[in-house]
DNA sequence: CGGAGCTTTGATCTTCCTCAAAAACTGTGG
DNA sequence: CCACAGTTTTTGAGGAAGATCAAAGCTCCG
């Protein structure tokens, strides 16, 4: 068995339309915008829509940057960050597979994105986006609810930073990793952690080397266990749960 | 000059309907929700809308109750808050004239919220308001358009919380009311503060403690000016900045 | 005038940050 | 398959910002 390539940024994708796999065939469309849409319905969304590919640690838009896209995420990781004038960073979240990207901005981004690892988008120009809304009003309804959901994890998000322990800010994140990807169907007790220590440090308002040593207690605790380097197993959630609260 | 009894809670007012004063003639329209709608659009909005008053200090409603109620607030200010087990608490953000107040619970409000000052809400039934959204399509696009807006601020308060020193918390929540004010049409140069030192130390992640000294520290060094307990003079709103962002 | 609740100030302590260096991975090319 | 250069992660020692504990000063009202 000859050993396939591995999957590099596929450069024939960089930016075509979707006649080869329509949206109706979409992986992400129950999770995301579309969902609000019927059958029938998604041929204009097809139309105006184009698959787009950043291959991981690619910057996808820059905060102050004009606003023209927006984006379903098909696959892969991103995340969203603001510097300050002396270069802190703050991870303002971290988007999946379904999440709409763009929410909020809108003359010019108000946050930079980034792909976490190997990233498919399916992008939308603004006016585009506009016109699909006007006449699916639908669409509207489905993103007030998606920016609710982003609303109470950014409420969830500022007790963590405002009032949580090292340790149980660190539990709180591996939860809601468990949660998302239950949300997307997979097993909730083994995580896939993408991201890098200095990346869930600037989203936890901590430093790598406090993240690091807060993962070895949880290891010695037996509370997670490293199954590889992006994989961990969540030994017990109940445990972890009240780790994260207080 | 006989002396006025001080505001006290209107008893008459708690649970009227609009008929004395009705919609056409808010304060705050302009400011809020009903912005979306013209003047013949109102008489529905006042059938549905009870005025309701809440004296300082007085709970609106909890966090994991059933979220019945949805309000535009046309006096005072209100605090939103989530405690964590032990009773750390997190105040999520204050809103004033002309915010809407029940964003983003859908079957449980998740947060509480308390009236800071004396404060009078417009009150919806949610069937009701959903009923009006419904008839004027209008008011879902003014609610997103809401929704971002509360979404910016929960990120720029992220990075507050995640990585900024006390002072430049402190500077920031100094010009993010000034700003508030300018909104609404008021001078940015002098701001009033209802909230008490704890409000604010929950607010910025801090304890009354360091408020408190880092306030001295500005007088000190002359950037605000205490004219009253609760109205405090920005000297300059340029340094304030530079002291906000690092 | 007096008391309850805020606010301020002071002294000490703790958590997490900073700085430094070793260890473990990752991917690349021979 | 292995060597190695670059990056990421881990561990250690010491320091600093802000928390905690304690007490005194203010304010606002009755």
């Amino acid at each position: 068995m000859t050993k396939l390539p591995r999957a590099q940024p596929r450069p024939l994708d960089q930016f075509s339309n979707l006649s080869a796999k329509p949206c109706a065939a979409c992986d992400v469309r129950s999770l995301g915008l579309c969902e609000a849409l019927g059958d029938d319905e998604l041929g204009r969304v097809s139309s105006i829509a184009r698959l787009k590919s950043y291959p991981a640690g690619t910057p996808i838009f820059h905060e102050h940057s004009p606003a023209e896209l927006r984006f379903n995420i098909v696959q892969g990781h991103v995340k969203l960050y603001k510097l300050l004038s002396d270069g802190r960073r703050q991870i303002i979240g971290f988007l999946g597979r379904g999440d709409f990207l763009g929410l909020g901005s809108e003359e010019d981004y108000r946050y930079s994105a980034e792909a976490v690892d190997d990233v498919q988008l399916c992008a939308f120009r603004r006016p585009d986006l506009e016109g699909l809304i006007d006449m699916y009003p639908k669409l509207e309804h489905r993103l007030l609810s998606m920016a609710s959901i982003e609303l109470e994890a950014a409420q969830d998000q500022m007790v963590l930073l405002g009032r949580k322990t090292a340790c149980e800010r660190l539990a709180s994140f591996l939860l809601s990793l468990s949660r998302a990807q239950a949300r997307r169907g997979d097993d909730p007790k083994t995580v896939s952690v993408p991201m890098t220590r200095a990346d869930i440090a600037d989203y936890l308002g901590l430093t790598t080397e406090t993240v690091s040593r807060t993962f070895t207690r949880l290891k010695q605790d037996r509370v997670i266990r490293m199954l590889d380097s992006s994989r961990i197993e969540l030994r017990d959630l109940r445990e972890l749960e009240g780790l994260a609260n207080g």
